[in-house]
DNA sequence: GTGAAAGCGCTAACAA
DNA sequence: TTGTTAGCGCTTTCAC
């Protein structure tokens, strides 16, 4: 980081000296009149605020930073560089930090560890107030190397160590959610087309799927279909699934991309969406839910949730100085659209 | 911003004193050692490196930045709540500012001017080296409202006063691209479906689309069709394209969006794509474009060089102090896929 | 009710 | 080659 030293710093900028001086006050004076602290005369303060107007005067807040410890910034690592997962979490965060109180650094990792690693010692310097890490992927991740002395809470992604501070959605809830709402809507024969095999998400669903069938004393429609994230693996999917299961009347798709796919796949297939078959979705990514024909039902990863509650987390950390150990768990919410219409309607 | 005053405030932190101090120097050595300023000998430079590393010590940025005047740090301000022109816009602007530099505070305004007004506060409070103000369409915007006594610059939405620095996409050039690949590729019908009346981009598209066909000699088939940015838009209007219009060969969409529900409407009506209709999208929205059937060929758009040239000329104008007016221009580039293979092939 | 002064952590001039 | 010191802009204690 190469210093420039400003030989000719501009002092158009006003500083609370030169409020002091418009007002005839000292600054210390003018400080509590701002910041409306200690006992001053109604008329003062007022003097005071009219000639901070006055003057357009901006209250530096490195100077106060310096002087507090406080800096009224975290820090936001995120991963996905496309923003779908981290950008809801950074607006539910704001809302818990007050966005009008604490502003974000967010730092794309793009992936890179190095680029990590820099981005944190660069909030550090910064002294940000802590660091909030989301998520691309819901696999445990390595939590931040070397020393990090300010709270961090990791959303989306939990961390390895589980003195960390996580916040994660309850993926397989989640899938509990889709089925259960398939088998109160009439459905029996349910298959499930899902990601790659290896991922904790696809994990966490097939473990809710089975679960909530067995509690209802049914069994999956074959087993779980593993294959991509794609739209183009979901039709691919499809096709082979009514071929083997000709009487399954249900999909819980892996995600909303994978069910747009098995919509298409069916359609091409000849089986009517949800006269036949009734599909369910997850990320309740619109445009890929409402542009699918029929629109997709799809389980909400409530990530501005699982945004607000880190940021709220992280908040009482800094203020109590000390992070709250352990993983918070965020339910997921089911967006009903007409693809999972019960098959009479 | 309620200000905590830290009674006990961490010493645990260390300084350049305890550096200077376990190097058994003074902190003026420390900072010239550190920062490889001024004439030391090698070995005291070490020692203090290695007084510095074994305490751990990470510099205050705060306390530079207070003396220096330069934060290192700019503001960006978003306004679409997804992210996808201003993410882009955003990596371009970090590699230009140098992202090991340079940390950027993101506000998305969610489209309210009050909550706008209130980012830019903060932001210079905070004492942002500059300002870069992402738009969500492309009409110019409002510049920035108070004064803003550092730079900015406007990006994808140029500034509606000329006498701001504005980075903006060629959108007409982009659609005399699409158009003219379609002329190459043997296409000669050309119809264009597109946004709704009275946005800024659909308008560019329309004229660059009328001017590459006037220069072919040509003529668009029927009438511009305006509708929504929609997939649901583009099944429809495919479908009353081809009723009205059977005889043509090739349609230029207005979005990527809009080509996927034209490719699944042509479909639908019997047509292929690119056999009997060849198909050229606008944002290269990968998610869209490469899931539609078959791939779209589209105009990409190029944020993330106009992320960079914004990242650019924002650091020539604070190392200068002065802002270089006027309206830049990035091109786009088209990128190929499947739906605008020569109808031979 | 208001002013004076110390000091947050650091850098750069200047003195030694 | 190294140390000393002033001061960036602000807040708070303490004296008045």
């Amino acid at each position: 980081m190469a210093i420039v030293w400003r030989v000719t710093d501009k002092q158009t900028r006003v500083g609370i000296i030169d409020v002091a001086r418009q007002a005839g006050v000292s600054v210390g004076t003018v400080s509590k009149a701002l910041n409306g602290r200690g006992q001053l005369r109604a008329e003062t303060r007022a003097r005071v605020q009219a000639a901070a107007q006055a003057l357009g005067f901006v209250p530096n807040a490195v100077a106060t930073s310096l002087l507090t410890g406080r800096t009224y910034t975290v820090g936001l690592i995120m991963t996905d560089h496309h923003g779908r997962f981290s950008l809801p979490i950074l607006h539910g965060a704001e809302d818990a930090l007050g966005w009008d109180e604490t502003l974000a650094f967010v730092c794309d990792t793009r992936d890179d560890p190095i680029r990590e690693q820099h981005y944190v010692r660069s909030l550090l310097r910064r002294r940000v107030d802590g660091i909030i890490v989301a998520g691309r992927r819901t696999e445990p991740r390595a939590p931040l190397s070397g020393t990090v002395p300010v709270p961090v809470v990791y959303a989306f992604a939990r961390s390895a160590d589980p003195a960390d501070c996580s916040v994660v959605v309850d993926e397989e809830a989640g899938a509990v959610l889709a089925v259960e709402h398939l088998l109160r809507t009439g459905r029996r024969r349910i298959a499930h087309v899902t990601g790659p095999h290896g991922h904790a998400s696809v994990h966490a669903r097939v473990d809710g799927t089975t679960r909530a069938l067995r509690e209802a004393g049914l069994e999956l429609v074959g087993q779980p279909w593993y294959g991509g994230w794609s739209e183009v693996w979901g039709r691919f999917a499809a096709a082979a699934l009514v071929r083997e299961h000709p009487g399954v009347d249900a999909v819980f798709c892996g995600s909303d991309a994978i069910g747009r796919g098995v919509a298409d796949g069916l359609r091409d297939s000849g089986r009517r969406v949800p006269e036949d078959i009734a599909l369910v979705g997850v990320d309740n990514w619109q445009p890929v839910a409402e542009s699918c024909r029929p629109p997709l039902t799809s389980v909400d990863l409530n990530l501005q949730q699982v945004g607000r509650t880190a940021g709220a987390l992280l908040l009482e950390a800094i203020q109590r100085d000390a992070t709250e150990p352990g993983v918070h768990t965020v339910p997921c919410e089911l967006v009903l659209r007409s693809s999972s219409a019960p098959a009479g309607a």
